[in-house]
Formats: C-alpha cells, sequence, structure tokens
DNA sequence: AGCGTGGCACGTACGGTGTACGTGCGTCAA
DNA sequence: TTGACGCACGTACACCGTACGTGCCACGCT
C-alpha cells in the first residue's frame, strides 16, 4: 500500500510538513502517523520519542542550508552570504522555525555552518577567541531577527501584529511609542535584517585582527 | 483555609514559581491548581485558558524589568543599562525565558521598556527610522543571547553541553570547530554579552544622528 | 428580616495526548 | 523447514485542556 516502507527520514518529512501546514500545535504522533497511513505506534519503530522527533526536524532543516560559498569573496561578503543563508532557511520554514530555534541540539547536525563561519573568520584574521565571540554575536542576531520575523507571521495573515491596536495606546503612557506608532508598524523585514547585518559586519571588520590576514 | 482568594496574578504567580522549579512542561492546569490547594476548574474564573495564562506569565515577568534610569547619563550609557536590564530578569527566571520569548503579547504590558528605549535613542538624535530599527536590533541581539543563555544552563548541570562531546566530532569533517572546541566550550555567558553590547553600542554610535543632540 | 442573585469553588465528563506493552505477520538465515 | 527477528498494529493507561452543571455563600434590595 505505501511505496515506501517507514523509515526515520519519511516520519521526520511528514512532521515538518505537518508544520508547515497546521502550525506546531497541530503535531502529534497520531496525526503524523495517520498522515503517512500507519497506525500510531509504528512510528516508534523508527523515533524513540516525540521529542527525538523533534530534535530531528531541526536536524533536518538545519542540514538544508544551502551553502554557495565562494573561496575568493572577500571575508565580509562571505559572513554576509552565511548569515542570509541561515534567513533564507527559517523563511522556507516559517511554522518550523520556533521549533528548531527552542531545542537545543547535541547532535553534530548543526555543526557544518559553525564550522564554515569560524573558518571564514579565522581566514579573516581573528584569534580563537574574538572568532568564537563574533560567531556568537552573529547567531544571537540571527536568531532573534528571524525569532522577531516569523512572530510577525504568525499564520498568513497578521491581523493582530505584535503591536497592540492603535486604540490600545494611551499616548499620556506611552507618548514615544505612539508618536511611532506607523513606523513600528510597517517593517520590511528584509530591509530590517539587512540594517542590523551591515551594521555588525562594519563593526566586526573595526575590530583587531592579526595582521596580514585578509583585507 | 487558603488565606488569599484565588485570583489572576496569584495563579500566575503559581505558574511562574512552578517553571522555575519544575520546568516548563511541567506546567498544566491541574498541576498549578494542586500548588494553590484548588480544583483545576476554578482557575478558569480567573483564566480564560492555559494559553492566556502563559501570556499572563510572560507579562509579569516582563513588567518586572527594573528600570533605574538616569537621564543624566549619557545615552550610551542609558543603552547598555537597559539591555542589561532585559538579561537580568532572564537570568532571575531563566526557566521561564523560553515561554516568555516564545509567545508574542499584544497586550501593552511589555510596551514600558519599547517606550524607554525608543525616548533614549529619540533624545541621542536618532530619527524615527533609526530608532526603530536600532531598537529592533538590540532586541534581537539580547533575545538571541538570552536563548543560547538559558539553553545552555538547562537545568542546574549542563552536563550535555550543546556542543557535542568532544568525541562526536570528527576532525577530518569539521577541523576548526576541533580546533576550537576549548573556545567553544568554555563560555563566560556575561563576558561574550558585555562583548556583543559593546559593538552593538560603539557601531550605533557611529551612525549618522541629528545634529546637536547630545554627544 | 426575607429573598433573590451573582460570583466562585468544585466535580464530572469528553476528546485528545504520549507511550508501554503484547500480538501477529512477513521475510530472511541456517 | 524452521527459527528468529523486524516491524506494523491494537489495546490500555495516565494525563492533558476544558465545557458544563451544581451548590454554597455573601451581598443588595425591598
Amino acid at each position: 500500500m505505501t511505496p515506501e516502507p517507514l523509515s526515520r527520514a519519511r516520519i521526520v518529512r511528514a512532521a515538518i510538513d505537518l508544520i508547515e501546514r497546521e502550525g506546531a500545535d497541530a503535531v502529534s504522533m497520531r496525526r503524523i502517523a495517520a498522515d503517512l497511513g500507519v497506525g500510531a505506534m509504528s512510528l516508534y519503530n523508527h523515533v524513540p520519542s516525540k521529542a527525538a522527533l523533534l530534535d530531528g526536524v531541526a536536524e533536518a532543516i538545519l542540514s538544508e542550508i544551502e551553502f554557495t560559498d565562494d573561496p575568493d569573496a572577500h571575508w565580509t561578503d562571505r559572513v554576509r552570504t552565511q548569515a542570509r543563508a541561515f534567513r533564507q532557511i527559517a523563511h522556507h520554514y516559517p511554522r518550523c522555525t520556533m521549533v528548531v530555534v527552542s531545542r537545543q541540539l547535541t547532535s553534530p547536525a548543526g555543526l557544518l555552518p559553525v564550522e564554515r563561519a569560524l573558518s571564514t573568520l579565522r581566514e579573516a584574521g581573528f584569534d580563537a577567541r574574538d572568532a568564537v565571540r563574533v560567531l556568537r554575536l552573529f547567531i544571537a542576531y540571527i536568531v532573534g531577527s528571524l525569532l522577531r520575523e516569523v512572530g510577525v507571521t504568525p499564520t498568513f495573515a497578521p491581523v493582530g501584529s505584535i503591536l497592540p491596536r492603535v486604540a490600545d495606546i494611551d499616548p499620556a503612557l506611552f507618548p514615544v511609542v505612539a508618536s511611532l506608532y506607523d513606523t513600528l508598524r510597517d517593517c520590511d523585514a528584509e530591509e530590517e535584517f539587512e540594517f542590523g547585518l551591515e551594521i555588525l559586519v562594519q563593526a566586526i571588520q573595526a575590530l583587531p585582527r592579526r595582521p596580514g590576514a585578509a583585507t
């Protein structure tokens, strides 16, 4: 009946599809099993628990990041490209983003991006300590940005924005927020991400680095 | 029997305590009710749903942020202070941090920090657009940092660090990660947060601002 | 004082969840 | 041929969120 046999990969795939289709709250072992046309308990022959399944989801998505790393490009451009790759994947799986960032994996699945980034930074002349710190700075910024972006676009229509309705804001209590309401309201996520990214890139470019490294 | 009558505030408080004591997975209406010595359904006389209760948790924690804002201080120091205030509250409720950042509230509860921050930035001479962008840059950085910090300290002992055990890393596949393992491993969260914060502050200080504003 | 009324704690019940466990069928190895 | 093993399946249990009905008690009005 089922063309392919059940497998961990197929289960993870079904979970991802389900999350994208109906949101993370809709995931249940029974539901995923139903989507695969099998009984709920059959999943446990390939996955030890629901938690492990969600780890698999995070792992699979992280490993889908595309690295078109051009070794000839300037290191700052490579950093930019890698940061955008992270963001890209989150936009490809918007409803999954939350589950990816919320579970911290102990598997080496998400290590390849780290490897690439650290490699780029070391080549750029950062010492070990600064390379790690800069990497973490970027990851923090990217994760934080994505969290807000997917929050603003919860389902399809962000009818209720993250901002309270304008009527709920008391200008006496929050004068600045009230005056900036329109600016806070409309946000071009792409443009804002690039704004922060550029600031970070410029800032770390000004950091002291080992002389003789790539300019 | 119960000294004080049931109330939304008392329920939220119990939820926070429970999360801090046993983790977010342990929260259930029955459990919270038991901790309060009442029946499960009694909670619904004060809280419409579990989701609303968790919103209340986020709201309560956010509103606990202490703002000892010194109007005489340089605006860069005020920015630093506000950023640290965010981090402080997350460290006061480490297990709650995830639930706070994971639900985006539509209530004006978390608006006061935004008001303060925007006010500071406007006074510093940023135009409306840049003030909002800079605020979001900082929020992204702070949220991302906290997410990693609370992830590294899941319970008390981070026996399984976010890094895979050193034995699991294949130096052939991840040479840079392997060589930087020790640096990646030990991290002084406070020091790293300050590192990124300082970079951000320096960077936005170099941004063009309205002339005549605070230097 | 008598009486209505509304708030609030409570218990029961229903549909759903993760998963421990036992069962039976298929397909390979000896 | 037979044994073992893999794997899909169903049942069962404890727990979850919460809709709904019941009864107590403290209050406002006449």
